[in-house]
DNA sequence: GGGGAGAGATGCCGC
DNA sequence: GCGGCATTTCTCCCC
């Protein structure tokens, strides 16, 4: 088994393991994960993740990169990782291999995404009555030294009008933002009439009265979802 | 295959495919992914992943709780996930199926982790000297309803001072943690002596400039690891 | 490579 | 459940 591990990792093959290990991790912060059985993934760009039985997150992992090998010590098998770029090194001890796979994956598809919050600062350029009827854009996904404005733009009474977009709630962090950007912009121009308004599809009870203590403004709005929305009707498992 | 897999999920196994396949996806946001090679993971608990043969993230995914099936649909197999409560929907059509496994896994462990921002405050707080010679704390993790307050105290002059912790770079985004807790204490106590400190080990340069202008202060400051380093000697793999 | 910000963020804790 | 926030965040984009 050992062999076979190491030859794959040779290869550069992905390789998929189920296993019952204990994992020990140095570099950004420290951690130790005692014996249980585990998922054990190694891409073959170096990537290694650790899944438990639960959870959307791998319980420890390595970036791409990594090197790994193995070595049998004090009669069990060692898996070692180490990143010396990072500096991050993992050690997993194999208490028992309950299977072993490999492959090689080939695959140069990117996902497509719909619903983004560039998504969302693309129909408010395109639809300034959104905001409102007097709001003109002039610009969006603006690069400045001092910050990142979704969109930025002027009402009819020339008044400079800065919108943060957020595509689910918007929370404290996304006040803080909003008024981080209209106080530099305030600051860079010399000039005090400017409106900071945050659009959402929600805000929450605490952002929204920092929200109003700073004299900004809300406006609902939920970012597009272009493609079809096949999720009408659909029918529960176990219906087919 | 299709009976195999059918009666996997069935049995709330863990499973793990290696297969080309395509993924369409629907639910807070929408995405569709072309052909290719991936690896897919099925846990117990409902959460799915899709993991393309590079990067650490996962390129499509479902959360814990989610019901899967396979359905013959014009004599490809495809894998159905929803999400009932989150009304979200993952469709894999599989190609090809590289490799296909299956297996019961228990772990009953949590990870320990050292060098978080919690561990850091808590040395703060048993450390103060840390911070400077006179500060004297009072309390930590401090949850208050416009925020949560890392550590606060009093310097010798009987100021108040607040302190936000940054396990790693301190950037804008920590600067308007502290300021926006800052504030909010002087209205909540009706005071205008507030320091604001930010510990981390480094700051941005812009954040930095922030921190000045608001008149917040910096402390150079690392979380602790008290783990044994054992990354020291480390041997390059290959020596062993 | 650093800096800034979004993410289908995830996970944790507190109310 | 929502809210606030850290994360070995990860990822992308721009300078």
């Amino acid at each position: 088994m050992e062999a076979e591990l190491k030859e794959a990792l040779q290869k550069n093959k992905a390789i998929s393991l189920f296993a019952n290990c204990s994992v020990r991790y140095s570099g950004r912060a420290e951690s130790y994960l005692g014996a249980g059985d585990r998922f054990i993934i190694i891409k073959s760009d170096g990537t290694l993740l650790v899944h438990q039985p639960q959870g959307s997150a791998p319980v420890n992992y390595m970036k791409d990169g990594s090197a790994h090998d193995v070595i049998l010590e004090n009669g069990e098998m060692q898996l070692k990782s180490q990143n010396l770029a990072l500096k991050e090194y993992l050690d997993i001890t194999l208490h028992t291999i309950h299977s072993f796979h490999t492959a090689e994956l080939t695959d140069g598809e990117k996902i497509q995404l719909m619903g983004s919050e560039k998504d969302m600062s693309d129909m408010i350029y395109n639809n300034p009555e959104l905001i409102s009827a007097d709001f003109k854009p002039i610009s969006r996904e603006e690069q400045t030294k001092y910050g990142f404005l979704d969109v930025f733009g002027y009402d009819k009474d020339n008044n400079l009008v800065i919108i943060e977009c957020k595509r689910y709630i918007a929370d404290l962090k996304a006040v803080d933002q909003l008024e981080r950007y209209v106080k530099k912009m305030k600051e860079l121009r010399g000039i005090n009439n400017i409106r900071g308004i945050i659009a959402a599809p929600k805000i929450t009870p605490n952002a929204k009265d920092m929200l109003n203590n700073r004299g900004f403004e809300f406006c609902s709005l939920a970012p597009p979802n272009n493609f079809e929305r096949y999720d009408k009707d659909q029918k529960k498992l176990g219906e087919y």
